[in-house]
DNA sequence: AAGTAGATTAGAATTGTTTTAAAGTAAAAA
DNA sequence: TTTTTACTTTAAAACAATTCTAATCTACTT
């Protein structure tokens, strides 16, 4: 499906900045990037466009479920007194944090690590809603 | 142990502004936070002390490990092509992200979670440094 | 008590992101 | 088609979080 198709399906007006944009997503390989990555993409392809528009564009393209963004743990710098490894419950509504032991926890089956790389820790964030 | 102290064993100096950000934060209770929260925490107790301060305390605070800080996934929003629910390798030297399909990894044992809330989403980050 | 290295501060600088308001463009209506 | 309308793009300003700068201050050493 092209770009254009690709944009009106997902209810978005199919311009020339959307579709450059979509053009370099959306080419079959699953990447990560951050807006200042894609435009400097898009200079070197010899368009122009404001860095306002692509940040725009991706918001658009994250409501509509084209692509999503990362949810790190907020936008914030975040301390911690618990100095001991341990891992965090995230309250989706309030923002706050939890922690809860490495213990409490257990990783049985473990994905392959890339070649020539191992692991060095393990970050769980475990998300919750209120219930009912 | 009195902040005082703590602070001198940590090998830091025992200023007025270290003495007073230590004794709000190793008072037992495990607590998040950000400079911005410390800081309006420090003005309302009737003190003054400027947000560079904070940020320049909690840093050395982090530095000798008195606290810690949450390892988002790096500073900036980043975005992903990929919109399937899935988990992250972070190379912790170039902070590269890969992912890997929720499937590949198993969690046995689940920590309780808080009265009234269910999980809404779990994301795991495995680091990764260099074998060798 | 005096000197020095390190700490604090206000304010400027930086970085990443969003907003504003004006000008441009795609889609719908005529 | 043309006109109209609603949505987009843009440069520039605004904003937010953090760090830096350079002057002043203070805890520690002597």
């Amino acid at each position: 499906m092209d770009s254009k198709t690709k944009l009106r399906k997902a209810g978005l007006r199919p311009t020339k900045q959307r579709i450059a944009i979509a053009d370099i997503l959306f080419n079959g390989i699953n990447r990560h990037f951050t807006a200042e990555n894609l435009h400097n993409d898009i200079i070197q392809s010899g368009k122009q466009m404001s860095l306002a528009t692509i940040y725009n564009c991706l918001n658009k393209f994250k409501n509509v479920g084209l692509i999503s963004h990362l949810q790190s743990l907020g936008e914030t710098y975040v301390f911690d007194t618990n100095v001991e490894h341990h891992h965090h419950f995230f309250n989706e509504k309030t923002g706050e944090l939890i922690d809860f032991r490495p213990g409490d926890i257990h990783v049985k089956k473990f994905p392959k690590l890339p070649k020539g790389y191992k692991s060095s820790g393990i970050d769980i964030i475990i998300k919750l809603i209120e219930k009912n």
